[in-house]
DNA sequence: ACTGGTATGGAACGAACGTTCCAACACTCA
DNA sequence: TGAGTGTTGGAACGTTCGTTCCATACCAGT
């Protein structure tokens, strides 16, 4: 940090009463960032002018400096590992991607809560109602990847699509019992929020991955899950939302390991009958 | 964090102006923990009283409890990860989880050659052939996300996919011209295998994704990319090939750069004109 | 004991800040 | 088209803050 240094360099030269606030400035650097010099003062048990004389020692314009260079060095330190992992910055193309990517992934990870996922798992794993999954056409792979390996582990798992009539109806017909897995960026397709709503009027209970929380789709939900979609290209990246899919698809497949193992049996059973799959 | 949690609940009931005030509140926190009413309503163009009311309607008394909220958060996100660990924690699942698709994605992309890339790209930016692609049920949902971006950026791609009868109607009809993508991992998809080798065997110029250099596709292929697609769940996670399909996109568009601005505007317009998009 | 120099914190000053009020504006509905 | 409601940002107000000045306390050397 730029102030222990100078701190260690001045060190000799500081007063008893300095000396205190900077032990203090060492040891909570909270308190410098988010403080005032009366603050400073009291915790070390001096005067405010003693405060300003020790910042304006150690090189800075007054204890306003002081402060700057402590929260700089605050605002990198909790800076996303993302971000500070670009400091090398990636020259070429691959790289840069690889970047933007493991970003994705680990901001779209972490950010996410464990009751929030462990709630949303649970009502996954229900099958006494359905799940519905609408998604925005620009995720609507992801989104069949979803569907597709939750219908590998239980009944009742369809994708929302087709055209309008298809789609309003589908969701007119679902219940309070069922779930609505909502997928949408920004830029949000006005017939999956106006789905979202329909359904959501309807009490069925809504989970909304999303870019953030001010989406139309989170005030729908019961949970949301925002993630970090930073694209090279023209196009937002899904990566992180796959991540996310994957997560719930695991969860779930914990909780109904019995029926899901059977169900993924029978599947095996009927390729192996077939000879649909080959090793090489 | 507890202002994001007030955020998502008022959400629905925020004005333009402090809807823009909110987004700057949960993209750059450090501006509320350290900055000024001002320097929030210059980052977000909006005036100082817009911020005021925004953090009233949030509950908070004032400007100041909103920043001493984000403050709290903030200083308990710095705290050494020894004591963090601690608290609610992330679970291990997520952090396993997170492990796993990093690796996915950062084992997928270094092992990726440049020469290989840039001929793929330049073959998937040739718009005198088609593009074909072709996968695997479990990777199918990709595949689709793959399709549906290569479309938006130039014409003649398409995702094989249907019946029988159709699959094989579709690659006995491509050329020499054409590209095929296909897209599989271990215990390969019979009918995509023989697919690939019909195509391969008419002269179409081949790109594998698979998991191993010993796969049957790799054979087939002019080039051939390696995934690592390990799972948590009882599935292989597609997350590497998500991020690698993301990169040949964005080389294409780099390619295309023109033609595709002008497809994308069309589109644009498109949906402009029947208000398909919305943004809030 | 006295003196010169230093260290220290209280108090006053000026600047910057958050808050509140209000006029201008945009939008909706009749 | 006009009335009414809700939204927005500028300006004034009172407060808080950082800074500076200065009287007091302390210490070492004579």
């Amino acid at each position: 940090m730029e102030v222990a240094d100078r701190i260690g360099r001045a060190g000799a030269t500081l007063t008893p009463a300095e000396r205190r606030v900077a032990e203090v400035v060492l040891e909570q650097p909270q308190l410098v960032a988010f403080g005032t010099v009366a603050d400073l003062a009291e915790a070390s048990a001096s005067g405010a002018a003693t405060v300003v004389r020790l910042a304006t020692k150690l090189g800075f314009d007054g204890f306003t400096g002081l402060q700057a260079s402590v929260q700089h060095a605050l605002a990198n330190q909790l800076r996303p590992a993302a971000e500070r992992i670009r400091e090398p910055a990636a020259s070429d193309a691959i790289s840069r991607h690889l970047q933007l990517e493991v970003g994705n992934v680990t901001t779209t990870l972490t950010s996410l809560s464990d009751e929030a996922l462990a709630a949303v798992v649970a009502r996954l794993s229900d099958t006494t109602g359905r799940v519905l999954v609408l998604s925005g056409d620009a995720s609507l792979g992801v989104a069949q990847q979803l569907v597709s390996e939750l219908c590998s582990l239980r009944d009742g798992v369809l994708l929302v699509d087709g055209n309008d009539v298809a789609v309003r109806r589908t969701i007119a017909l679902a219940g309070e019992g069922d779930v609505l897995v909502v997928l949408d960026l920004r830029r949000y397709d006005r017939w999956v929020v106006e789905g979202a709503r329909a359904a959501s009027a309807q009490g069925v209970w809504c989970v909304a991955v999303t870019d953030s929380l001010l989406s139309p789709l989170a005030s729908l939900a019961e949970h949301t899950f925002t993630v970090a979609a930073a694209g090279g290209g023209p196009f937002d990246s899904h990566v992180g939302t796959l991540a996310l899919a994957n997560l719930l698809v695991a969860g779930v497949a914990d909780r109904l390991r019995a029926q899901a193992a059977d169900r993924l049996d029978r599947a095996e059973a009927a390729w192996r009958a077939a000879e649909s799959l080959v090793d090489r």
